[in-house]
DNA sequence: ACCTTGACGGTTC
DNA sequence: GGAACCGCCAAGG
């Protein structure tokens, strides 16, 4: 498994990690989206639950690039002006993703995953 | 075993 | 737009 697994982990939670550090840099992807891509369709909100363990297991903040996921109307998630969303909209801005208000535009920024390249990467 | 929590999503009004 | 409502269900207490 890879290195960002721990004896603590559960399955779903990993293959969330996983198919998040496949989104390409200066790319952004939806809760439904992973959770579709994962394996685990109509489950978005386990998404969230599982990105939110990230800085709560002490990882290195872009181990797993949960900033360059958002929800399905293109919008960050944290309340405006919150610690958090603060850090997101910076980190997406970072790789020139253009974030007005709240909001990106998906049309410009989602990542369209290669069927190839996920039938290479993912192994589950 | 039961109850609550969630960085959601779609439908409807 | 946006707000209310409901479906989703693994994880953690």
């Amino acid at each position: 498994m890879s290195k960002i697994t721990n004896h603590s982990i559960k399955t779903h939670y990993t293959q969330i990690w996983q198919t998040v550090q496949l989104i390409p840099h200066g790319k952004v992807a939806s809760y439904g989206q992973i959770a579709d891509l994962s394996g685990l369709p109509g489950r978005a909100r386990l998404v969230g639950k599982a990105l939110g363990k990230v800085p709560k297991l002490g990882w290195q903040e872009k181990s797993v690039p949960w900033y360059r996921v958002i929800n399905s109307q293109g919008k960050i998630s944290f309340p405006m002006g919150s610690d958090y969303f603060e850090k997101q909209k910076q980190f997406l801005q970072d790789e020139q993703i253009v974030v007005i208000g709240d909001k990106v535009k998906l049309s410009d920024f989602q990542w369209q995953p290669d069927l190839a390249e996920l039938l290479f990467k993912l192994t589950f």
